[in-house]
RNA sequence: GCGGGCGUGGUGGAAUUGGUAGACGCGCGGGAUUCAAAAUCCCGUUCCGCAAGGAGUGUGGGUUCGAUUCCCACCGCCCGCACCA
């Protein structure tokens, strides 16, 4: 064997052999049990990011643990292909979506391959390709059929200089990003899917998802947002009646005013002839349109001068419009309670209007006045007639009650989950199959004539979508009538293509979407490993779009994924300089970020050196996420190329645990590649020849074996590589025996699903085939147990010595031991313990 | 603003889920080897204290024989908020 491990050499070896004797391909015919194991997909960017390494290592290890277990593993890769960033680059380059983002595709596989993924590469797919968003258009027409697509008015982000459709992350501060033109909120038609068809199903399913964390379906309860409240109409002083739905109907007494959404019918009509209040209106529809932009504005209204009449009181409420209320939600009015809302508490005290306590800690705190803030709390009612002294949930019952026996009202269940707004006024998407007829109105393309491919010559000199100004794509004659029509211009949001695409990767048949024989194999996925930014989105369609598909009866399961697993970032260190004011020379202020390989290291301080050759001092700043703005990246083939495929990979698992931030460390990586020559040296001394026992060592070896499996299947891999350099340090110190040729060996095996290359070459050293097809080692279950504790011995609590005793020792031997020690004896000075508390093989405490 | 999460040595973290806090890694200090360096190996490394001992898991309270773990309040940081993916 070699001195050093030559990763430049084996790493590019070993993949070439993987690649060509297929190792990795799943078989659809195997007898064996099997595994999905899936990462979530990447958009090509262009580069790797070391976010995808961390992703696509844990997969990895996992995908080829399963394998040495005996699974019949699937582990795919694709491209989310479609997507803002191509448009951007072809207004900025002036390249093609398609050119540029096909080209990404091919490097980004270079740099996967590089780092010697066990991923079956025969199923790679690209959303972008007709191959793949063809079936989707299927799928949509499909879902269409039975109801679940429809079309509705729905506001927009408009640029008007750019003349396009706005992401909520292209407004900033309510201008335009590229053309800096306020932002207007534009009505267009659009395409919607049912997703609120299935709120309670959705809901519901959170409940088996228990290999799901907590924390994600807690999120996802909290979207879905199902609550019971009450919905009624109030009478107008015009005549008119106004409905409002609350969750609060206990406070009804507390209701001072009355609020509607800009949008709502009540603030058009005031706006009529009202310059005052269609200004208003305007002022609401410049502002942003995202919920945390909406809640965190200031409460603004506009008194539109109609009273309502309260159910029980009979007053007259003021209608206010406010910049507060979403006409999404519930009715799109509501009766404002200011003492028990905080929105409903900053509004009131702007305007003026009375704040009422009806909830109160007891009846004797009725009119204890606020403090400044809303009481959102429990309690009992007071000031509201006949609810006085009732609990919150009993008012509740009762006002719905009361309000549904006259007739006034009803309780109802409101979701805050919305429908799917799939529309996008883009060209880089999956056109959605559709045509506009004069004469026979919206009619689908069919089924035959799919797919509608994107035209190649498009045009993004000019502002607009290129779809829709394209000269000849959109004319098409009706596929019912034959007479000239119009196709859709509009294109499906790209989480349509993730929402769908784990279904593809189990079979590719070409003329429909899947094979159900291949889904009912292989789905769901037993383990989806991705970032925790998709908790809500992704996750939700995704399981949205399976029921669907389940409804329709095209597949058998209901939720894709089994098991998830959400992974933190990666971060690292800042480095910012500050400017020199070029006149004084005296600092400025003003700051700029500098690379890691921009900076210079010397102890624990950092300089730059700048024009003259002189060290500047650079501050470090703080540890956040890697991105390109803050330049604290680090670039995967670099590391690659100075360490090896191994040595990132075994830092993405180490220390950190994975559902947590990993800080990427120079020192990290150097200590990483250290310890794969380590265990080169260590394999080198391994000799199938040596005789003797060491029983501890096998104790050792057979227990890592253990722990290690269980925290792999646990995705623990900074606990599992704590356990492999406890048995490398081990193994290291041990005398020659066949118990250290054996702990040697299983080290192999233990490090090869996460130094698959170190792996195969060691392992063609000590005269085997490939690990790439060996089995995990097996462990004697009965060398785990230690047939010696060490209990602690403690006096209040308090550790005060230890002692080693036979494992299971009874609780009098145990309380005896720890009595007759001489340091208890010294503390009790002779007293008899009060008590005496004993947990065998753990511990004895003795109150004194 | 609303919803979700996190907080342990210089540093990343571990702790059979209420039972010996700091496993393991990084860094740092000392030593060996070397003409020298790199690499490697050995020893040490929570804080205060010469020691005995004491303190200690973001802060303040509580429950318990015993709390990093459970409860309450507060502080700080991170993620999501529906057209970024």
């Amino acid at each position: 064997m070699n001195e050093r491990f030559d990763p430049a050499r084996a790493d590019s070896h070993w993949q070439k052999v993987w690649d060509e004797k297929q190792c990795f391909r799943a078989d659809d015919a195997s007898s064996k049990p099997r595994s999905y194991v899936l990462e979530m997909f990447p958009y090509p960017s262009g580069r790797i990011h070391i976010g995808h390494v961390r992703n696509y290592t844990m997969g990895d290890v996992l995908a080829r643990y399963k394998r040495m277990r005996g699974f019949e593993v699937l582990h795919p890769m694709g491209w989310d292909a479609f997507g803002m960033p191509a448009e951007n680059a072809a207004m900025e380059q002036g390249v093609h979506p398609g050119g540029w983002t096909r080209e990404n595709i091919a490097n980004m596989k270079a740099q996967l391959k590089r780092l010697g993924f066990a991923l079956d590469w025969s199923r790679e797919l690209a959303t972008c390709e007709p191959d793949y968003y063809g079936h989707e258009q299927a799928l949509f027409l499909d879902l269409y059929a039975a109801g679940l697509v429809y079309r509705k008015e729905s506001a927009v982000n408009w640029d008007p200089i750019d003349q396009t459709v706005l992401a909520n992350e292209q407004v900033i501060d309510g201008r335009g990003w590229r053309s800096g033109a306020l932002v207007e909120k534009r009505k267009l038609s659009q395409w919607f899917l049912k997703i609120t068809d299935f709120a309670e199903e959705l809901l519901e399913g959170l409940d088996s998802l228990d290999k799901w964390p907590e924390k994600v379906r807690t999120m996802q309860e909290n979207w879905i947002g199902k609550s019971q409240g009450l919905e009624f109409s109030f009478d107008l002083s015009n005549g008119d009646r106004l409905p409002v739905y609350t969750t609060r109907a206990d406070t009804i007494f507390g209701a001072s005013f009355v609020a509607v959404a800009a949008d709502h019918p009540v603030a058009q009509r005031a706006a009529q002839g009202n310059v005052e209040a269609q200004a208003f209106i305007d002022l609401c529809k410049a502002s942003g349109t995202t919920a945390a932009e909406l809640e965190t504005a200031e409460k603004l209204g506009f008194d539109t001068g109609l009273t309502a009449k309260h159910p029980f009181t009979g007053a007259d409420l003021p209608v206010y419009i406010a910049n507060f209320v979403l006409m999404e939600y519930g009715t799109g009015a509501i009766m404002a309670v200011p003492g028990h809302d905080q929105r409903d508490f900053d509004f009131a005290t702007k305007y003026g209007l009375p704040i009422q306590r009806v909830i109160a800690a007891s009846a004797d705190d009725a009119d204890r006045p606020f403090t400044g803030e809303a009481e959102a709390g429990d309690g009992i009612c007071v000031n509201s007639g006949f609810l006085d002294g009732m609990s919150v949930d009993d008012a509740k019952a009762a006002v719905i009650a009361h309000a549904e026996a006259g007739g006034w009202g009803e309780g109802k269940t409101v979701w805050r989950l919305r429908d799917w707004g799939v529309s996008r006024q883009r060209y880089w998407g999956t056109p959605i199959p559709f045509i506009h007829c004069g004469t026979c109105g919206v009619v689908p393309v069919p089924k035959a004539q799919l797919p509608v491919v994107l035209p190649e010559d498009v045009d993004f000199s000019v502002p607009g979508n290129p779809l829709a100004r394209h000269p000849t794509w959109k004319h098409v004659d009706c596929p019912a009538c034959s007479k000239p029509a119009m196709r859709e211009t509009d294109t499906l949001d790209t989480f349509v293509n993730s929402s769908w695409y784990f279904l593809r990767f189990a079979s590719q048949p070409g003329d429909r979407p899947f094979d159900p024989a291949a889904i009912a194999k292989w789905l769901p996925v037993e383990q989806y490993i991705g970032g925790i930014e998709h908790a809500i989105l992704h996750l939700l369609y995704a399981r949205f779009w399976t029921r669907a598909l389940a409804r329709i009866g095209m597949i058998e399961i209901k939720e894709p994924f089994a098991s998830l697993f959400t992974q933190g970032m990666v971060t690292h260190e800042t480095y910012e300089l500050e400017y020199l004011d070029p006149l004084t020379g005296e600092k400025s202020g003003k700051t700029t970020y500098l690379a890691p390989d921009e900076i210079e290291r010397v102890g624990d301080k950092v300089y730059w050196r700048n024009l003259k050759n002189e060290r500047v001092p650079v501050k470090i700043g703080r540890v956040i996420k890697m991105s390109k703005s803050k330049k604290n990246v680090v670039d995967p083939d670099e590391i690659v190329a100075t360490y090896g495929a191994d040595a990132i990979r075994w830092f993405m698992l180490s220390d950190s645990p994975p559902e947590r931030d990993l800080p990427w460390s120079e020192a990290g990586i150097e200590g990483c590649g250290r310890f794969v020559q380590r265990l080169w040296r260590l394999f080198g001394q391994y000799d199938a020849a040596a005789t003797g026992e060491d029983k501890a060592l096998d104790r050792k070896r057979d227990q890592t074996i253990a722990a290690a499996a269980e925290d792999i299947e646990a995705l623990g891999f900074n606990k599992a590589v704590a356990r492999i350099y406890e048995l490398t340090n081990t193994a290291e110190k041990a005398a020659p025996s066949a118990s250290r040729s054996a702990a040697i060996r299983t080290l192999l095996l233990l490090v090869a699903p996460m130094m698959p290359h170190l792996a195969e070459e060691a392992w063609q050293a000590m005269g085997e085939g490939l690990v790439a097809e060996a089995a995990w080692p097996p462990f004697d279950p009965a060398l785990l147990v230690e047939d010696e504790v060490t209990i602690a011995i403690q006096v209040n609590g308090k550790l005060r010595d230890t002692q080693t005793v036979a494992k299971g020792m009874d609780k009098a031997e145990l309380e005896a031991i720890a009595v007759a020690n001489n340091k208890v004896q010294a503390i009790l000075s002779g007293a008899a313990p009060k008590k005496v508390i004993v947990v065998p093989d753990r511990l004895v405490n003795i109150v004194a």
